[in-house]
DNA sequence: CAAGTAACTTTCAAAAAACAAGTATAAAAA
DNA sequence: TTTTTATACTTGTTTTTTGAAAGTTACTTG
């Protein structure tokens, strides 16, 4: 897989420090990666259903975080169609590890905000290896 | 507490929707607002502390998030000291709450990044209320 | 052959982040 | 008493990222 310098600046980034914490939040931290991995619990596989998710994602947004998500070896991208080329996302072991970050940040909003609403069961359920 | 126009738009935003993901991202979707969690667990409680962090933050953002913490209900600040007027800042429940999440960050990291140290038994005691 | 669909890319204004200085208050040192 | 040091920020300026909308490519369908 090539990279064209249009995008290497998506992907390649300076570590700002060994902490895991930090080191983390820079292939995540940010207010869309982690939705995406959640639309991907819950079924999403074209490009069209991560557009269509709740939140309206920006597709330049969410075409560089894809292909950063891709390349970082959470996500893989295959093509299901030839004529039209059609490609569909799925979730790798390790993005599937992210799954209890999810859960994590989940677990508190429920406590702290009232308007947050409570999960369907699939996604508790995601990453327990039944899935 | 007033919040002068300046800081207005640190503090509030639009919810994207009632995902729990989201709204957790919302308060904590960046690059350095966990970062500023750790800093604390492992005692930092003044301005200075914080900046001289291992990823060495800019000043204006530290001070900006602070203040979003604390407006958020995360984290506290009192004074300590008249004449010099000199700040602290301590974790409050709802900011000690988010050490969850800093854990499950430092799992996924540490499992593939070599480069990520492992942290002290301090960092994973932290939140299990013996601190 | 016009319209529709999927998966993007491009454009560009606006917001946020990064960087470099500067400010306010007071203590302490020369 | 003038200078230096320290904390806790704030203020400009530049750079980067975001967000919203429109455009592109490669087909398929009526």
């Amino acid at each position: 897989m090539t990279i064209d310098k249009k995008h290497k600046r998506d992907i390649i980034k300076a570590k700002r420090s060994a902490c895991p914490v930090s080191i983390g939040l820079e292939q995540f931290g940010d207010k869309w990666t982690l939705l995406l991995i959640r639309d991907l619990i819950f079924g999403a596989k074209k490009f069209k259903d991560f557009e269509a998710g709740s939140e309206k994602i920006p597709t330049n947004i969410l075409a560089s975080r894809l292909k950063m998500l891709e390349h970082n070896g959470l996500i893989e991208k295959k093509i299901y169609q030839e004529r039209p080329k059609r490609y569909e996302y799925s979730l790798l072991e390790k993005g599937r590890d992210v799954i209890p970050v999810l859960h994590s940040v989940a677990k508190w909003s429920i406590k702290y905000d009232k308007e947050s609403f409570e999960p369907p069961e699939r996604f508790w359920a995601a990453g327990n290896d039944d899935s």
